[in-house]
DNA sequence: CTGACTGCAAACGTTTTGCACGGTA
DNA sequence: TACCGTGCAAAACGTTTGCAGTCAG
């Protein structure tokens, strides 16, 4: 159980217990919807507020200390910020996994094709992960 | 404009008048919201109803006529399927670019570091367009 | 002619807001 | 202590549903 006191007030954000908790259970189960991060915020916190996982998670990714990953098909789940990366998502269990992929090549490519100046590059693939198969 | 009437029968839709003008919307603008196709679509049927877009747009994802694009940051836009392509995003004015690029072997090379069996990539670029830089 | 589509109104699920109270720094 | 965060309730928002009438095939 790692203390994200300290990066929660890097990135501008009182650590309060409830967001500690959130920053803990992104750590841990990696991505995680709102639906979901709610159940499992209720365990700890047994009167909590969906309006407070709502206020939290915006101000949050306003403060770039999480991510929304938007997927085909699924709801948006949500991860710590780490380093630019991709995500597999399986079709059948819904599992999402990292992988990190030097997109820089195909960026330009894209850039020099089309006169865009080009920041971010959100890949997402999709299919079936080893256990579903 | 286009005559969408045997490209919806092929997807096993109506033509109704109402799914013709979606398609040549979609054709005409390239990808389009929901508010703005149905304020789009209220020029020509001046008493169409958002329950009618929003069926037909849900019936024409299942029968693969049109496809769902998710944007970080923006509403999810809708497009004419036709072969895989990626996307670019400006994020200042908001306008959708299409652009073929090979993914093959960056799939290929997350297929083999993963194990999952991959069937698709989303890969959306986020930047400045031209006018906007 | 028949099943599918449309438009309307109501219902629904999700997300946001306002406010009084409580806690962090 | 002062401001920000929390929880509650209500409101707002986007999307879906049921139904009666209409239309495409």
């Amino acid at each position: 159980m790692n203390n994200f006191t300290d990066s929660l007030r890097a990135h501008h954000l009182k650590a309060t217990p409830q967001r500690l908790e959130i920053a803990n259970t992104l750590y841990k189960y990696g991505h995680v919807n709102i639906e979901d991060l709610y159940e499992i915020m209720l365990k700890k916190f047994n009167s909590i507020s969906l309006a407070t996982i709502y206020k939290n998670i915006n101000i949050m990714i306003e403060n770039a200390f999480i991510q929304e990953v938007k997927i085909p098909n699924q709801k948006s789940v949500y991860e710590l910020t780490k380093e630019a990366h991709s995500h597999l998502v399986c079709d059948k269990c819904g599992m999402v996994e990292d992988i990190t992929l030097d997109l820089s090549s195909i960026s330009e490519l894209a850039a020099h094709s089309t006169n865009f100046q080009i920041k971010k590059a959100d890949l997402v693939f999709s299919g079936l992960c080893k256990n579903c198969q």
